[in-house]
DNA sequence: ATGAAGATCCGG
DNA sequence: CGGATCTTCATT
């Protein structure tokens, strides 16, 4: 059992094992199915702050997220890579969409599509909650808010790379995105990007410490 | 073949 | 601020 800590309180009894799998303690550990991916992506980037992100010995609540459209947004790789095109085509919800960036840092996204329309929720930030211990062996000793505070920053805390591209991973043993809570969310716009910058497609849990810059 | 662009991070 | 360093895609 970890409790974790939010803005100086102690919150939230947060379910924790040694194995890592966030199990139940009396609070029963709401797995995310299929269903609450089939939604517009900012919808999904919007309700996933909170939520804790379990990946294979480490995990930690999602507080940053952004939100990318297939259709008519040109920061999203759909608008200029056919490929990136043909992989919402044929793959399931939920699947991680995970590329290298400047050719350095593997970013993270979850493929959702909604009646709405289809995109990807890229992970910017996580609160570390399991494995903080994994996570620094990977990145350096440092204070845990710097650990997992970017999506490149976060893809090595929990060694997610390419080999994890196109994968399905919300069922899995070791991986799975659980409900949670926040404490708000604040919406603005995107970081980092040279197109379509002024949508207020980014998502960040209010007051907390862990978020990117 | 070759080149440009890119959802980042770190150090000076 | 600049460099690292790789993939995808378009152009030659």
């Amino acid at each position: 059992m970890v409790v974790l800590r939010v803005m100086g309180f102690f919150l939230l009894p947060w379910p924790c094992s040694q194995e890592w799998r966030p199990r139940g303690s009396g609070i029963p550990m709401e797995r995310l199915t299929a269903p609450f991916f089939e939604r517009h992506p900012v919808t999904c980037s919007r309700e996933l702050i909170g939520c804790l992100f379990q990946w294979k010995g480490c995990s930690g609540r999602i507080v940053e997220t952004e939100a990318y459209t297939a259709e008519g947004d040109p920061a999203c790789h759909t608008f200029f890579r056919p490929g990136a095109r043909r992989f919402v085509e044929e793959h399931a919800v939920g699947t991680a969409y995970v590329y290298l960036n400047y050719g350095v840092h593997w970013l993270f996204n979850i493929l959702v599509k909604g009646p709405g329309g289809a995109g990807f929720v890229l992970f910017r930030a996580l609160e570390p909650v399991c494995g903080i211990e994994t996570m620094m062996e990977r990145r350096g000793r440092m204070d845990p808010r710097h650990l997992c505070s970017g999506p490149g920053k976060l893809t090595k805390s929990l060694g997610i790379t390419g080999a994890n591209h196109g994968t399905a991973f919300l069922d899995g043993p070791e991986t799975g995105i659980f409900r949670g809570s926040n404490l708000g969310v604040v919406e603005g716009e995107r970081i980092g990007i040279s197109r379509a910058r002024e949508l207020p497609w980014r998502f960040h849990e209010r007051g907390n410490a862990h978020v990117s810059r």
